[in-house]
DNA sequence: AACCAGGCTGCGC
DNA sequence: GCGCAGCATGGT
């Protein structure tokens, strides 16, 4: 009997696919999935075996078509749920859209920005990884860092011409040294963070299943922060991008500050008391709020 | 050519 | 507890 390859994953009200591939795209050149036209196309770690597959846009839902691996029940109740979790596809972001109605300056956003979900990391590893490798650094090198780490130790699959790699497991991680990433351009720090983190990855001191069971949000970031070469910033960053904790906002970072700035939000950097009340306004929908603004940093010019 | 990048650690007070 | 130098390097 042949496999079923293809399955179909509804959308929620006011989700748009082509907002999401906007955003994987942007302007930078990530590893981690390729947009092909109006698809994107991922390789994907299950547990038993490693797949490939594509995303389009269909008229109430995605279609979602395996390229490589085997089309078990199994996988692709695990491809479903990974890319339920990628695109946020069990959330309403209607209520979130009522506020930004509500704040002058952002109502724009509701238009300009119609159906984007806040795309996350579902893989906790990679999203500390990823936050470690950005910081204090600007994107571009930054996602050039990570094509060289993951070229060098993950594994890939391969379709056609293309090779669509994996995020390198924590014990392959684990076992590199602080001078092979340092001759890919990592400082010294980063280089130990990555293989701290990685060590605690692959003995199982840290894990995604870890950290959801600490039910306490403080308790949470501090689980993180304990981590060396994580800070609050990366701890929240990750909250948001994996565990997909709203109230878990990157402040003090770059990017949004700047956006905040731009969009006359606040007076300047230092206007904490500024930041603090237009985020108590977004109560429950503060990831979404970061993650519009970091979207309107690529409006094409600021007024 | 400064100044900025999706910051963190370790130290001194 | 708070402030700050130092980190390393590419973009603009």
């Amino acid at each position: 009997m042949k496999q079923q390859r293809a399955f179909t994953i509804p959308i929620p009200e006011r989700f748009n696919f082509k907002e999401c591939l906007w955003f994987l795209n942007r302007d930078f050149d990530d590893c981690m999935h390729a947009i092909e036209g109006d698809t994107v196309v991922k390789a994907l770690p299950l547990t038993n075996q490693p797949v490939l597959f594509r995303i389009s846009g269909a008229e109430h839902s995605l279609y979602v078509e395996l390229l490589e691996g085997d089309a078990t029940p199994e996988h692709i109740a695990e491809i479903h749920s990974f890319i339920t979790a990628w695109f946020d596809l069990d959330r309403d972001i209607q209520p979130f859209y009522t506020l930004l109605g509500k704040e002058k300056k952002l109502a724009y956003m509701a238009e300009s920005f119609n159906g984007l979900h806040l795309t996350g990391l579902p893989d906790l590893f990679e999203a500390l990884c990823w936050g470690i490798i950005g910081q204090q650094i600007n994107l571009t090198f930054a996602y050039r860092l990570k094509r060289r780490l993951v070229e060098r130790y993950g594994t890939y699959m391969t379709s056609g011409e293309r090779q669509y790699y994996l995020f390198p497991e924590p014990a392959v991680l684990a076992a590199a040294s602080v001078d092979e990433l340092r001759a890919m351009q990592y400082s010294q720090r980063k280089a130990e963070y990555l293989l701290g983190l990685a060590s605690l990855f692959a003995t199982g001191q840290m894990s995604k299943g870890i950290l959801e069971n600490i039910r306490i949000f403080a308790a949470r970031q501090q689980a993180l922060t304990a981590i060396r070469g994580i800070g609050i910033w990366t701890a929240n960053y990750a909250l948001m991008k994996s565990l997909r904790m709203p109230e878990a906002v990157p402040y003090g970072d770059a990017g949004l500050l700047q956006a905040l700035v731009a969009q006359g939000l606040i007076r300047d950097r230092k206007d904490q008391a500024g930041m603090d009340k237009l985020f108590r306004k977004f109560r429950g929908w503060e990831m979404y709020l970061v993650f519009y603004l970091w979207r309107s940093l690529s409006l094409p010019q600021q007024v």
